[in-house]
DNA sequence: AAATTTCTGTTGTTATAACAACAAAAGGAG
DNA sequence: CTCCTTTTGTTGTTATAACAACAGAAATTT
């Protein structure tokens, strides 16, 4: 993963980035498939940066109902919330979806202290803000793909979602079944069963992760 | 409403807040019980700040399922999201829930043009970050309300929530019941069932929308 | 105060999603 | 390749939520 291409340092330099990790304590760290890397009621002054693998952002209730939020690619930032309210306890627990290497950083920092010492604090605000509200819009459209009571609208809601974003009516899930069902609250077989119902319906076609939504 | 209480306003003295209403273009508006204030699919430079009143946020599919995300009460924010990423369309409608007057502003104006022109403009994008982080959180919470697969559970989720933000067992619910329902993304019949099955069973007591939660 | 509208609670029916259990397929490890 | 694990698909049963329809209460209007 190349620093300039991540979206927190939209319009930083290579070298500004580098005397950015210094001014943040970056740290780098690895995670095994299924590791937790933060726990949900835990407090964390670091938000982090995938720089390979996959993270999955999930939450799971007292009654043992697990919900996935979200997922995290490579360039994308996580608990970055959590930086900006300090002492907030995590509502999420994040872990690894595959091995996966974290970047972690202490982003909540520039809004404290020294927000003169490196110039490309303002810069740097700026993004965190526009990720901010990204992240926003993410947890709204997740919102609306958990709108309908029907798992066929919930599919149809997230698979037309996903043909927008891909420019394409082909494309590829990046959630296996059981994520895909935590994603959209429902059950997995019950989600099977219906992708199936769909398929001899003809409105899509699916080969495992990869569906293709028809007219 | 004081705008010296207002979040987005914090740290700032009554006379700064005067000059930044001058540089954000603010202007007062006011809306009937059930007028639409920004539509889903529009695009807007402005946020809006509540000022007596209350807004809904919802959304509604191509099939007509309404699914409220949040409200606004006086004091809050609403839209900044838009500011922060000029030109994405709206994917939330917001109304009146009764008659509301709003402060619109030109936020996303202190993150492009003359950042220095007014020495406030820090303050405010610090606390325009801060706003949209406890936003995030709203809706972390609303997806946590919607994670279980039965209306009790739901309820029960909202409930508790409820009950630790009011710090007392004992608190009013700011939904009608079909409000709530969109909330809960559940069907009003079958909650008002439940909840008087709950009721039954000890779980709670409630009359209209003050709730009781019991042990 | 009367009339109208909105909101809430109740009931019964029906559709459907959850659940459990299993078989088949795919993927990894030795 | 074989064994083992994980993932996916299928089926049947059951619980439950949606839905429709209505009555009573509350709120609003005139």
């Amino acid at each position: 993963m190349n620093l300039s291409n991540i979206q927190l340092f939209n319009g930083l330099k290579e070298d500004e980035i580098t005397s950015l990790l210094g001014c943040l304590n970056a740290e780098k760290r690895s995670y095994k498939k299924g590791e937790v890397i933060l726990s949900e009621g835990s407090t964390t002054e670091n938000s982090g940066i995938v720089l390979s693998g996959m993270v999955m952002i999930s939450c799971c209730d007292i009654w043992g109902n697990n919900s996935i939020l979200g997922n995290a690619a490579p360039g994308s930032i996580f608990a970055e919330v959590y930086a900006c309210i300090p002492g907030q306890p995590l509502l999420v627990t994040v872990s690894a979806a595959e091995d996966t290497s974290i970047l972690f950083m202490n982003v909540g920092r520039i809004l404290t202290t020294c927000s003169n010492a490196c110039p490309f604090h303002a810069r740097l605000a700026r993004n965190l803000l526009t990720v901010c509200a990204h992240k926003n819009l993410q947890l709204s459209q997740r919102i609306q793909h958990t709108s309908s009571k029907s798992v066929r609208g919930r599919l149809m809601s997230y698979f037309s979602e996903c043909a927008k974003h891909f420019g394409s009516n082909s494309f590829l899930v990046p959630y296996n079944r059981q994520q895909l069902a935590d994603y959209l609250n429902v059950d997995r077989s019950a989600m099977c069963n219906e992708l199936s119902k769909m398929q001899k319906d003809g409105m899509i076609e699916y080969e495992r992760n990869h569906i293709l939504l028809k007219d």
